[in-house]
DNA sequence: CCAGTTATTTGATTTCGATCAAAGCAAAAG
DNA sequence: CTTTTGCTTTGATCGAAATCAAATAACTGG
């Protein structure tokens, strides 16, 4: 298990974790040392495998320690929105509910740091700067599902688009620590057709809009994967929005 | 200040709840009486008026004692899109975060009961339950948001409106203790142009699609601003959903 | 009660994105 | 190498909701 402050500090940190090996309460001090192994175990999902159904018993309870997840609903006739994305750290399932919201699909592999829902909420109540972690990602993802909201509600195929692929030209520009006026390159994880259920557009439409970003010079694909971006700060014109959504932040 | 548990039981009430005077914290037992009275301020602010700014610096924090304000955001041009409801006993602002995401705008005459942020965040660590409290009402209302994304993404505009009348109706008959079968008659708290923002439509289609329900039998109205519901089931159904969204529960 | 806003409804037309359809392409399978 | 399969692009058409426009209804303050 791996959550992660806001400054990227580690908090706690498991067997599997891809950053070290110690399980490290670092909110708790160093000398606090939390022994998870008896209480996690880990758990491997195929990609396209389903990891929580929505409406089903929710007894998965964890964070994701390797791949990408998306969370989803549907509508019965099978009219499909992700509702969220997520990254290692981010947590899955919740305390004090017995029915899952929503589906949780792998996209990759995935790895699960698993726990029993007894013995998490243990851990909970006896590490309160894990609580106050936790509220604080869960406020943050809250504000970003809101950001969504603005994105589907109010924004055109384009400035949809436009807006995704800032995000993720946005994270990669982070980790390599370019300027915006730099050139961006990036390969999208997600299908067509994910894109399409994030948005809430049709696959054709999609295409469509990138397309359409292409032949204005927004941005140029080297294949459908792969996107550059020479000039972010055009690419966030496109989106419509002042700020850049950050939905997957 | 309001906080109002899973079960309805109440956790910690100010002067000015409308439920009862006394400032007690449930959740510490009876005997943990929580002096608010030195912390916390009321203010009272007109129908229309913006409570916080977003963009701005974000100074209010506490929780709505009296009226209902929505949480929005708009785009440059003016295209807006409602992305929250607060009702008496909901939080406003956060911890650990400078800057307003989204405006507060007061609807009725709404009255806040304020906390200085050094003081509240020394109540939070002070009382554990109530952290976790606050972690269980966030994790609620984000469900409520993503269950909100799913309407705004892929429902049609009558679905859309059936499922904001079937949440209302639902709130009232929980007040009522009606069963599902019964007829039920509410008040709508919101002008069309509201329900259009909450919706990700136009103020045009929201009213076109409230007739064609009434043509159909799934509603009446006695004026604009009544509706009846013969058949909270049949409404049910026009959502399109099985379950009933929640994004105002 | 009336003039003047401010909501709401209804109608006509347009437009953006969905739908229907088919072709291109690339990776995996035989 | 060819076939299969899944993903993506592109084209033609359709339709739901937006936009433009105007009438009606409801509320405001004088």
């Amino acid at each position: 298990m791996t959550v992660t402050a806001a400054n990227s500090e580690v908090l706690i940190r498991c067997g599997e974790c891809p950053i070290r090996v110690q399980a490290v309460c670092a909110y708790c001090g160093p000398s606090e040392l939390v022994s998870l192994d008896e209480i996690k175990s880990y758990k491997t999902y195929k990609p396209g495998e389903t990891i929580v159904w929505a409406g089903e018993n929710l007894t998965v309870i964890g964070s994701l320690v390797k791949g990408i997840a998306t969370l989803s609903r549907s509508l019965p006739d099978g009219r499909r929105q992700m509702v969220g994305l997520l990254f290692p750290s981010d947590f899955i399932g919740r305390t004090g509910k017995r029915v899952a919201p929503f589906d949780v699909v792998a996209t990759n592999e995935v790895v699960i740091c698993q726990f029993r829902q007894p013995q998490f909420d243990q851990l909970i109540k006896t590490t309160p700067s894990l609580e106050r972690r936790l509220l604080d990602m869960t406020m943050d993802e809250l504000d970003s599902a809101r950001e969504w909201m603005l994105l589907l509600g109010r924004k055109t195929a384009r400035e949809k688009i436009a807006s995704l692929l800032a995000i993720i030209a946005r994270r990669t520009m982070a980790l390599s620590a370019a300027s915006p006026r730099d050139g961006v390159a990036f390969e999208l994880p997600l299908t067509r057709e994910t894109m399409a259920d994030y948005l809430g557009l049709t696959i054709e439409t999609v295409s469509r809009q990138i397309s359409a970003l292409k032949k204005s010079g927004v941005i140029s694909l080297r294949d459908s994967r792969h996107i550059v971006v020479p000039d972010f700060i055009r690419l966030l014109d496109e989106a419509g929005d002042d700020s850049d959504g950050g939905f997957i932040d």
